[in-house]
DNA sequence: TACAAGCATGAAAATACTTCTGGTGGAAGA
DNA sequence: TCTTCCACCAGAAGTATTTTCATGCTTGTA
């Protein structure tokens, strides 16, 4: 999880930069709030804490900035000032939680797992590069690595690999397969799609058992992970 | 904006109702764990409030179960126990946010919009589900689900399912059904639609004496809800 | 209690799926 | 131009799963 946080005190900055990279996070640290925002739009992160007091542009005011530039990661506000007005408006600027200083490490950890968990249910955005168990995908590349080794397909199968792929966990009929892959739209009494479903298995599977594509017997197939 | 409060302590929860209809949001209340886990199901809400000293289920194991029956509204625990432990116990227990009482009633609002605003920033990509108690039907992907772990249903029995589902709280004669989801127009004198019906209530009720479809002498079969 | 309606079960029949064989046609190279 | 190769697809034989039916058993109703 990659993590931006802007903070000008540096004891502060480095006492939580320390902890969250401890705990495995990637932390990019900015003094201020205009460094803030250039990073913010250069990089994308996953959540970014926000101190209020900063020099030049305040934290508020960065929020704002920030999601008026469409940048939409989750954002929690870090700060000393408790107040219920301070909170109201942090949060009416844009934000998505708001810690009180002094804090529980903790607690802030647990706030930054939620953000990311929630962005990850919503923003199912269409990564070029995507991993199941061992075998990875690069739908720009067009590679294919199975372990590390390289699988080659052919093109119609690497197109039906990222039909299934991009409708993993639903059960596709093969009308629908063969619309959306081969663009025929009712030529059933063929059994391409079983024949090219039993090409993928044999290349894309590390060992025989493990099947990638089940089949749904009557509806058609489905990838699950 | 709907917002279901589980909460048992009628005082709070009519306060906190009270406070949130005034300011235009629709409050159901629920008093315990499960009639909240009910209407959850059954209804959708944009926020949950949950407390979580509850009689009978609380409101951690009642979070929880929200999210194995993949309820993905925003959680936001509302509760007394206000200690870093509990707070890290709630989110990672799968809430959104914790707010300890007592609090003012302003933050409520300004975190539930919080909540809210996010859950509309995604681009919700249209479902096709329905619950019925703890079984989660997706028309579109076509997986069923009891209390979490998946189903496995034949094609005939999956159509089945959907035809009683999609008219509930109606008698069925074997005709109709016939008809409807084998496609047969006057073959009677076979009983399967007896046998599947037998077959679904195996596999999708959870203990054998709440029954989904009960038989109705001598005119059919209904979905009672 | 008697009778009809509904339920459970096993086995046969029907259907669906896998896999192999081989033919076609287009592309690359001789 | 001709040959070779290989992706692609149809057919068919071999499996597996699902669906149906017939049967006896249980339950509900008059």
């Amino acid at each position: 999880m990659k993590i931006l946080l802007v903070e000008d005190e540096p004891y502060v900055a480095g006492v939580i930069n320390k902890g969250l990279t401890e705990k495995g996070y990637s932390v990019s640290v900015a003094p201020d709030g205009n460094t803030g925002l250039k990073m913010a739009l250069a990089h994308s992160f996953d959540v970014l804490i926000l101190d209020i007091m900063l020099p030049g542009m305040n934290g508020m005011e960065l929020c704002r900035k920030l999601r008026e530039n469409k940048i939409n990661s989750p954002i929690l506000f870090l700060t000393a000032l408790g107040t219920t007005e301070n909170i109201v408006a942090g949060l009416d600027a844009g934000a998505d939680d708001y810690l009180v200083k002094p804090f529980k490490f903790a607690e802030l950890e647990a706030r930054l797992k939620s953000l990311n968990r929630r962005k990850n249910l919503v923003v199912q955005e269409e990564e070029d590069v995507q991993y199941l168990d061992t075998l990875r995908i690069d739908f720009r590349s067009k590679l294919v690595e199975q372990e590390g080794k390289p699988v080659a397909l052919t093109s119609t199968e690497f197109r039906l690999l990222e039909f299934f792929v991009r409708n993993k966990n639903r059960v596709l009929s093969r009308m629908e397969i063969l619309e959306k892959v081969w663009g025929i739209d009712f030529n059933m009494g063929t059994n391409v799609v079983d024949v090219y479903v039993n090409y993928l298995r044999k290349k894309i599977s590390s060992n025989p058992d493990k099947k990638f594509i089940q089949t749904v017997v009557g509806m058609g197939y489905m990838l699950k992970v």
